[in-house]
DNA sequence: CTGGGGTAATTGGTATACCATATACCAGAT
DNA sequence: ATCTGGTATATGGTATACCAATTACCCCAG
């Protein structure tokens, strides 16, 4: 007899109380705007865990987590503090953002598909320079999404999990100063470029267009973001 | 009447025991050859807080930390196990590291001491090739400290962070292959080259050299090595 | 001897209770 | 009123007990 085998999938287990904790927390700090505040917003372990309705275990761990990436600095015997970057901090992610992307645009020059390649102007083309004002929100997503695939195209696991860290640190400035009219322009015109070198598999002229690209955007930062 | 002040320094705080039974596992896990067994070696709870005199949850603190940056894989209700790290990760954290030490070494031309970049002859220096075979195990420590100086020079906390972590991994590597003695004869002319282009605050130069210095161990790697 | 089913042991996950220390508050002396 | 010292409280750290699920083993039927 043959075995009535139905197509099941691995149920889709759900992940440990300590990972959806560690997520709802990240989230809930997203929201946060930790660039405002003058004083540490203090968090409560067991406040917190009353909340979620779980123990102070799972939470605790979650919170060490979010401690080790810098998140959050949890202080013996003094409390839980949403961590404010300073700027010399986020000029530093995005320092390392331009080392990382460039890296991965190099990758891609060398061995990405010519499919996936081409897939990129479609991240880019839709936003004609004098249509931009009127999708600028759009756009927004679409420039964020524009580097994460040129990581993802370089094919390098390592490079997305710690872009994907620096990410949520570096996405709030990069959504605040993409808004400034002229930068977006420059931005389209250097993705353009960016494309046409991996395009002509030309890995030096790729890894450098992007790492001057980024670079621009941390030297723009130390220059004129005001984290207050 | 005059406080008797006495000449007090604030008492040098005992680590918590995570923070302590993180390096011990650590320490441990280095020892082990890693790269040599056929299976995983597995950890156990309850038996290492019993060797360590502790209770399991700073233990699993310690041990959640491990996991998290990948030196250790924590699988439900199956056990802690060893990570072995394919050839393809560590292939890939190589390159990383290219990325991240070509941008110090780009960041250094622009902005370090012309003492400290001096400095970088003194671990360089004294291996001139013709004496290098006595001083073999002496030039694999110098060839991982010029890297490191290298990083320092960069003055981005960030980068020495990111690479301490890889530096775990990829040190058993790096002494293996340097030993080879054309490799090293090699190793140190990049070095002096890269010197040379520090002093000369030529941060593409520096950029590139660092960068193909790093891929070359890369591809020496990809092509020769074997872990098993 | 083999296969299957059920039970016990193992193991990581979670909850709870207790501990140590830093801070805040209060009382009494000056 | 102010300063000093102690005491209560809050908070993160640690220990322990219990839970759920997975694995391993054994016993019995065939």
């Amino acid at each position: 007899m043959t075995k009535t085998s139905l197509n099941i999938e691995p149920i889709e287990i759900g992940f440990g109380l300590k990972h959806r904790i560690y997520n709802a927390l990240k989230a809930a700090i997203m929201e946060t705007p930790i660039y405002a505040q003058g004083a540490d917003l203090r968090l409560d372990e067991r406040a917190l865990s009353a909340q979620f309705g779980i123990s102070r275990t799972p939470l605790r761990e979650a919170l060490a987590q979010l401690d080790q990436e810098g998140l959050v600095r949890i202080v013996p015997r003094r409390g839980i503090y949403i961590v404010r970057k300073t700027k010399a901090e986020i000029v530093e992610m995005i320092t390392v953002w331009a080392a990382l992307e460039s890296m991965a645009a190099r990758l891609a020059a060398e061995s990405a598909s010519k499919e996936g390649i081409a897939s990129l102007h479609d991240l880019v083309d839709a936003y004609t320079t004098d249509k931009l004002a009127i999708k600028m929100g759009e756009y927004s997503d679409a420039n964020i999404r524009f580097h994460q695939a040129i990581i993802a195209l370089g094919n390098c696991r390592l490079i997305g999990e710690l872009t994907d860290k620096l990410f949520f640190h570096v996405r709030a400035i990069r959504q605040r100063t993409i808004f400034e009219q002229d930068r977006a322009k420059r931005s389209i015109q250097d993705h353009k470029e960016i494309i046409a070198a991996l395009e002509a598999r030309d890995g030096d002229l790729a890894e450098r267009l992007v790492r001057e690209h980024t670079l621009k955007l941390r030297d723009h930062v130390k220059q004129f973001v005001n984290l207050e």
